[in-house]
Formats: C-alpha cells, sequence, structure tokens
DNA sequence: TTGTATGCGTTATCAT
DNA sequence: ATGATAACGCATACAA
C-alpha cells in the first residue's frame, strides 16, 4: 500500500512527468501547477522509491563500506575513529553507508550493483584480490594501504615516520634499548611499521636484532598477550618498546603489569595512531598522534570526487604524524 | 554496459523467464536447459541487479541500523560491540547493513523504501518521536529501549538489576558510602539505572541523597571529566561508586587520578556492561557484565522473525546481567 | 516445460 | 508547459 508518483499525478489532475519534474526541480512545469504538485505531495506525504528511481539513473545512491577481517574492527578504535570520519562526510552527501564485513557480503555487495562505489579498508594480502576488486569496475578508495601496485587512490596515516618519532622519543628520553611490537606482515600497515623501526634503529646507530620486535595478531587478544608477556621476560634488557597501534600498546601494558613490570617506570610504551581512548585510561598512553576522523572524511571526499569522474590529484595521500608525550613514557630506569 | 537477464537468456536461447526461474531455484524448467542457462551465466558473469528484483518483489533487501546522537557512538564500545553482534547474526542472512547516525540521513532511509526493517538503538526522549516511528509502517526492533509505551519488541539488558549487583558488591567489600555516576536522564537507561541504585541503596539501609548522584553527558568527555572531579572533590566521604556504563567508569578512574585518588584504595569504581577493554585496560575494570553481542544477534534475529510476519512471544527480552569483580574494587580504606 | 506479456516506480525522450 | 510512453532489470501470471 505505499503511495506513488502516480498517485500524486492523479490526485494534482497532472501527468507522472510533471511530478517528476518538480520531484527532481526540474525546469519546465508552470509555477501554479508546480505550487500545486507540491501540495499534493505534502498531502500524501509522498517520497520517491529510490530503488526505482537508481533503476533508472543507473545508481544505487549508497556506498560501501567494507572492512576485511569480520566484525572484530568495530572494537578496535583505530578503525572505529575513522569510520567516525566517513560517517561525517558521508553525512554531507546524499549516499546511504552499507557496511560488510564478511567476504560472501561484500562479494556479493560489489556484484549485484548495489552500490555506487567503495571505502575498503586496507585487507591483508591473502583476503581481497587485486584482480577481483578490479573486475568489478567500480570506484573505490582504500584507507590505511593495501598493496604497492594498487591502482586505488589512497588515504593513510604515515606510519613508517611516526614509528620513527616513537622510537627517536624514547631514544630522546635515554632508552638505548627499544623494543617493537607489530602486527602481522601480511598487512602493508606493519611492513611500514617495521621498516620504520628498523631505518631509525640504525640511524641511531642502535643495533638492530630480529629478537626486539615481536609479531602478534591483534585479533586473539589472550594469545596476542600472553605472547607479550614471553617477549618482555625473554627480553629484560628492553627499556622502552614502541607499538604499532594504540590497541596493540593497552595490550603491552596489561602484560608487563601481570609479570610485575610497572609502566612507565620499568618500561616505558608508546603506541600509534593516538586513537581517543588513548588519552582518557590511566595512566594516560604516549602516542604518535594522526587525524584520523580527517582520514575518514578525506576518503570520503576523494571517493564521491571518483565518482563525479574528476581527476584526482593525489594518488596518495599520507597524513602526517606526531608524537605526544603523556604518561606511559619515562627516562630509563638503571638497571 | 552492465549485462542483465537478458543477455543471458539470449545467448542461452532461452527466454527470461526461464532464466529468472533458475535464478530463483524455481521448478518448472527443464534439466538440460537448466545446465545450459547456468553455465551462460557463469560465461557472461552474471550477477541480479537487487534493486530491480527489490522494485518487483517489493522488498530492497536490507535493514536499516539507525544509531542516533551522531557518529559519537562508533568510539563508544558499549555500542560497537553490540553492533558487532548484530553484524555477526546478519552475515547470516541475505540482508545487507544499511547504517545511519544523522537524523536526516534517517528519515531519507527510512521513508524511501530504501529497508525492509529497522534495528533501533534506543534513542533519547527528544530524538526520534515514537509518532514518526509508528507512521513509517516498517518492522522495528529497539535495542536497550525508549519509551514505556513503545510497541515495538526491544532487547536490553537489566540494568537496574545490573547497578543493583554493584552497589551490592560495593557493600559485601564495606562500603557504606557509595556514589553513583549516570548519564542524561533523557535517557530511558540512565532512568533504569538510577531506580536500581535508589532501591537497592535504601534497600542496605545506607541513606540515599542525590548530593550522592552525579548526572553528566557522556558526549563531552571533558566535560565530563571536569564534572566527575568536582563531584569527587565535594563528596570525600564516597569510597566507591558504581557507574550506568564502563565509559563513564574509565572517565571516573581519570579524573581519580587528577585529583590524586589513587584506584582501587581511595575510591573503588565499578562499571557497567564490561566491554571488551574493561578486561584489557590497567587495572582491569570491575564491572556488570551482560553478554552484549548476544543482544545484537537477539536483536537481529527477532527482526528477521518480525519481517516474515512470525509471531514475537516475548516483546521485550531482558539480558541478566552478572558481577564480575576485577582489580578496581576492594575494601575501603579506613577514613 | 517454456515463452509472452505485464507491472514494479521512476526518469527521460519525444510529441503536442 | 505538459503529457504519452518507452525504457531500467527483473519476476510472475497466464498462455501455449
Amino acid at each position: 500500500m505505499t503511495i506513488s508518483i502516480k498517485d500524486v499525478a492523479s490526485k494534482a489532475g497532472v501527468s507522472t512527468a510533471s511530478v517528476s519534474r518538480v520531484l527532481s526541480g526540474k525546469p519546465g512545469v508552470g509555477k501554479k501547477t508546480a505550487e500545486r504538485i507540491r501540495e499534493v505531495i505534502e498531502e500524501l506525504n509522498y517520497r520517491p522509491n529510490l530503488g526505482a528511481r537508481g533503476l533508472v539513473k543507473q545508481k544505487t545512491g549508497n556506498i560501501a563500506v567494507v572492512v576485511p577481517r569480520g566484525s572484530f574492527v568495530l572494537n578496535n578504535p583505530f578503525f572505529s575513529t575513522i569510520l567516525e570520519g566517513v560517517a561525517k562526510a558521508m553525512d554531507q552527501t546524499d549516499y546511504n553507508m552499507l557496511m560488510s564485513f564478511t567476504s560472501i557480503q561484500q562479494k556479493r555487495l560489489l556484484e549485484t550493483q548495489a552500490v555506487d562505489g567503495v571505502i575498503l579498508f586496507s585487507p591483508r594480502h591473502e583476503e581481497l584480490s587485486l584482480e577481483w576488486l578490479e573486475s568489478v569496475g567500480l570506484p573505490i578508495v582504500v584507507i590505511g594501504s593495501y598493496l604497492e601496485e594498487s591502482p586505488f587512490p589512497c588515504v593513510r596515516p604515515d606510519d613508517e615516520d611516526g614509528i620513527k618519532q616513537a622510537v627517536t622519543a624514547l631514544y630522546n628520553l635515554g632508552h638505548r634499548d627499544i623494543g617493537m611490537i607489530n602486527g602481522p606482515m601480511s598487512s602493508m600497515h606493519s611492513v611500514r611499521c617495521l621498516n620504520g623501526y628498523k631505518s631509525r634503529v640504525k640511524e641511531l646507530e642502535l643495533d638492530y636484532s630480529s629478537d626486539n620486535v615481536l609479531e602478534v595478531d591483534e585479533f586473539d587478544v589472550f594469545k596476542a598477550t600472553q605472547a607479550m608477556k614471553t617477549f618482555l621476560n625473554n627480553n629484560k634488557k628492553i627499556t622502552g618498546v614502541v607499538c604499532s597501534s594504540d590497541y596493540l600498546a593497552i595490550g603491552v601494558i596489561k602484560a608487563a603489569s601481570m609479570i610485575g613490570l610497572s609502566v612507565p617506570e620499568d618500561l616505558s610504551v608508546v603506541g600509534a595512531d593516538d586513537v581517543p581512548i588513548s588519552d582518557f585510561i590511566t595512566p594516560s598512553l604516549s602516542s604518535v598522534h594522526v587525524d584520523l576522523v580527517g582520514i575518514g572524511k578525506r576518503a570520503t571526499v576523494t571517493l564521491m570526487n571518483l565518482m563525479e569522474g574528476k581527476q584526482i590529484r593525489k594518488k596518495d595521500v599520507v597524513f602526517e604524524m606526531k608524537y605526544i608525550d603523556r604518561s606511559t613514557t619515562s627516562i630509563p630506569k638503571n638497571k
């Protein structure tokens, strides 16, 4: 019993064409008739059917937000903060946000002409194939970088430099044995972070050893914490650690406390990305800040431009990072 | 240049009707022709246009997840954890998740026949009018309770009992001066929590005073923290506080640390809902646990049933809560 | 079993 | 300025 354009047309005594014209604000309809039509629309509380419109215009009016790795991400403040930016920017447009978490959903979403464009949160190598992504032929903007050879515009933090700043900050405090907690190397993000760590450590003429870096999977918080515990136990000389995410940093703090190390007295910890909660927990987390909300907004705007056929100036937009000194870092204790 | 059902029909040398039939797995098509059609579909990599299908079937295939109060919620683990449950359950269905954060978006989404049903995160009184919600005539399930007179099925934590348990736990530890940090009373949740606090305090024959409860708006974290500081300063006799959410509890811990109170030595803190990060921070937060993911799942399943026209047995599903003793609570210090 | 024809709610083209 | 009418891509009632 939905009310259609025909209903308002007949009630207003005009053709559907005219109604459609006033609906889309197109010229070619008399002032008086237009007025009458508007009244009827109001009266009947008519709302156009977006699906039908989409059918003829070949546009759906919604864009897909594709986040791999399951719904886990929702509880990761890194993602949710960027998502906040995406949502805010999207509110400025006429598009709706279609979220999908599983690959089955994602495939269906992108293949069934259900969206006009997609925002893709950087998948890992094994997750979404570049080939398939290209084959769907949709405008795509990726957040957080994917593969080097990806043809899609990308918006991301300068994570490599971020980690460098973190190492430097620790060094300046007097730390000489600096460890690193990283995510899995199947993600470009982790690769970049490791690069940053390595190169800065060498620049500072500290000795680099793979023993000092721990690679964990953030999905399994429990396993990750366990790994950190043994890592810290096996590397007693480490006085400070940099992490590739705040999430991991919070885990390290927990692991440290479990084995009787206090932060920052016994161990300095710095995170990365500076998610909102990092300033909120006690002690507040030293981190390398980046405008995550801005990244989400920028990605959305870029996608809009892409969909309008505009030329994209920068195919790779990187947001600068900045070290924030808070309460999980201090001068190393003499051992 | 999208490929349609006609293309596969002609290439297979059959009518679109037959193609449509195999597509929807309906009987009435020969084994051999069906096979041929399937081959062509594969060959052409044909995918049905969901919009067109929706037009004729009067279904869109997606459901709206309506979260009021802006994208703020994304960074609130309470919401994102429930959302995780919604997403997981949704993955089991053929529906897509359309998220909306602003009221303009929400109106458009629900009015333009863009969705078949909606999951509504409990709005505050002033946000979404019951009248309007009913007028759109969509199947709606609300999460976390809305208005008493709401006709929509609802899934929520037993927050009233949760707060009672929190008060009791503190009492059993020896606390006699127990404060409360609550959200704004425009939300049913806060109303319920206050009720629980009041009634249990009276049952325990502690004296109730409105001076002992602070009402803050969780949106403005900064302001909230400030308010908590002055609250704690003005109520030195309080040795323990219960909070209507873990989010607030984390804030209290920060406020306490700012004015030199240590948790739990000087002040015991209990949260509510037990979001994942609460067990992860240091010291880990004592809280009243509830299966948030389960709530999300349950709401989704209920919505599915509602859309299928099934009779809903329980119009009000409440999930029980259970106190979890962790590290932010202890025996009160003698003053 | 298979095909034809119509309609779903719009927009757009072409007449008038 | 206005109105028929043909698409859009699909499902289905009805014929064959």
